[in-house]
DNA sequence: AGCACCATCACGCAGCGTCATCGTAA
DNA sequence: ATTACGATGACGCTGCGTGATGGTGC
C-alpha cells in the first residue's frame, strides 16, 4: 500500500475569477483557497477563528461558501499581507455588528479606518525607500558581476573603485559588509 | 517585598539617533531595542537566531553592540516589516560570506534583490489599492456619522441613499455587510 | 468503482510576549 | 546603597505547515 501525501500546499495557480464550478454557485474550501492563494488549512483555521463562516455544509460535511465569504476571505488575506493580526481584522469585521446605532458604528469605523490608513502610509513610505535602495544596490552589483579581483573580494571591497567614495544606502552597506559611513 | 514587573515592552519613544550614551560608542541591548522600536526580547532572540552578533560582552555579561550591528538590526527590522521570514533575511545577510568569488556573490545577490524588488512591487500595488479603497470608505462613512435612520441601520443600509447605486470597492461592501455587486 | 477532493485530529514550528528571579552598571 | 537596567530560563500564544487516516462527490 503506497502512502500518498495529500497535497495541501498553496496552488498559486491561475486566479480564474470566472471559475464557476458548482451549479448552485457555492464554493468549496478548495475553491476559496485556490482563488485567494491560501491553503485549505488556512481557510479552515479562519473558520475556527470565527472570522469566516461557511454558508452551510453539504450532507457529507463539506464546507460550502457563498460569494460574500469569498470577498471576505480576499479582504482578510489582503489585510494579513498588510501585517494586521487576526484579532485586529476580527474587530474590523465586527465593527458594524457591535454598534447599536448607525452613527456610533460609523464613528468607530472611521477611527479604525484612519488608523489603518496611517499605518499603510508608513509602510508605503518604508517600502518605497527599501525599493529604491535595492535598485541602487542592483545598479552597483552589476559591476561586481565581472569582478575578478579575488584577492580583494571578501574583505577589501571597501577599497574597490566600484564602491569607493560613493554615497551608498545603509542597506547596501549592511548587505555587502562595508564600512559604516 | 513588592514584586515589580520589569517593563520589557517596546518604547516607541523618540528615536533620537544622536543618543550616544556610552563613552566607547557601543550600544546596550536596550539602546538597540529603543532606537529600532523593538523589544529587548526580540534583540536577544535575533542573536539566538544567529542574525545579530554583539561586538562583545561586558565583564558582567551585558551585550554590547557596535554601530554596524545597529544598522544591521534596522535593516532586519525593515525587512521583517516587509514580511520576510528570519530565514530569508538570514540568507540575504549571509550571501556574501557563502560565495567564493566576487562574481558569484554578486550574481546570487542580484537574483535575491530582483526577487525582493518584485515582491515589494506587488505589496506596493496592493497597499495603494487598499489605501484608496479605505479613503473611499471614509468618504462615504462621514455621511453615516449623522445617520439617525435607526430602523434601517444594521440590515437595510443597502437601500440607504448614502450607499445606493454607488460603485463601492469590495472591501467597503465587506466591511459594511452590503450586498455583493 | 475509481479518483480527486475534503474533513478531522494531532503534532510541530516560527517569532516573539510575558512573567519570575536574580545579577550589573554608574 | 539605591535605582534603573540587563541576563537567563521557562512557559504561553498566534498563525499557520505537515502528515495521518478516513470519509465524500460525481
Amino acid at each position: 500500500v503506497t502512502t500518498r501525501a495529500t497535497a495541501d500546499g498553496p496552488d498559486d495557480g491561475d486566479n480564474g475569477r470566472g471559475t464557476a464550478k458548482r451549479a448552485d454557485g457555492l464554493l468549496t474550501t478548495g475553491d476559496m483557497a485556490r482563488i485567494t492563494g491560501n491553503t485549505l488549512r488556512t481557510v479552515r483555521f479562519y473558520e475556527e477563528a470565527g472570522i469566516l463562516r461557511p454558508d452551510r455544509r453539504s450532507a457529507g460535511g463539506h464546507r460550502l461558501f457563498s460569494q460574500r465569504e469569498l470577498d471576505r476571505l480576499q479582504f482578510i488575506t489582503d489585510l494579513r499581507t498588510a501585517g494586521l493580526s487576526l484579532d485586529a481584522i476580527r474587530s474590523l469585521l465586527e465593527l458594524k455588528d457591535n454598534a447599536d446605532t448607525g452613527s456610533t458604528a460609523a464613528g468607530a469605523a472611521l477611527e479604525a479606518i484612519n488608523e489603518q490608513i496611517e499605518s499603510l502610509d508608513h509602510k508605503l513610505e518604508l517600502f518605497t525607500r527599501l525599493r529604491t535602495e535595492l535598485l541602487q544596490a542592483r545598479e552597483l552589483l552589476t559591476n561586481c558581476k565581472d569582478c575578478t579581483n579575488d584577492r580583494c573580494f571578501p574583505d577589501a571591497c571597501n577599497e574597490c573603485e566600484v564602491v569607493a567614495d560613493k554615497k551608498l544606502p545603509t542597506s547596501m552597506r549592511v548587505l555587502w559588509s562595508l564600512d559604516t559611513e
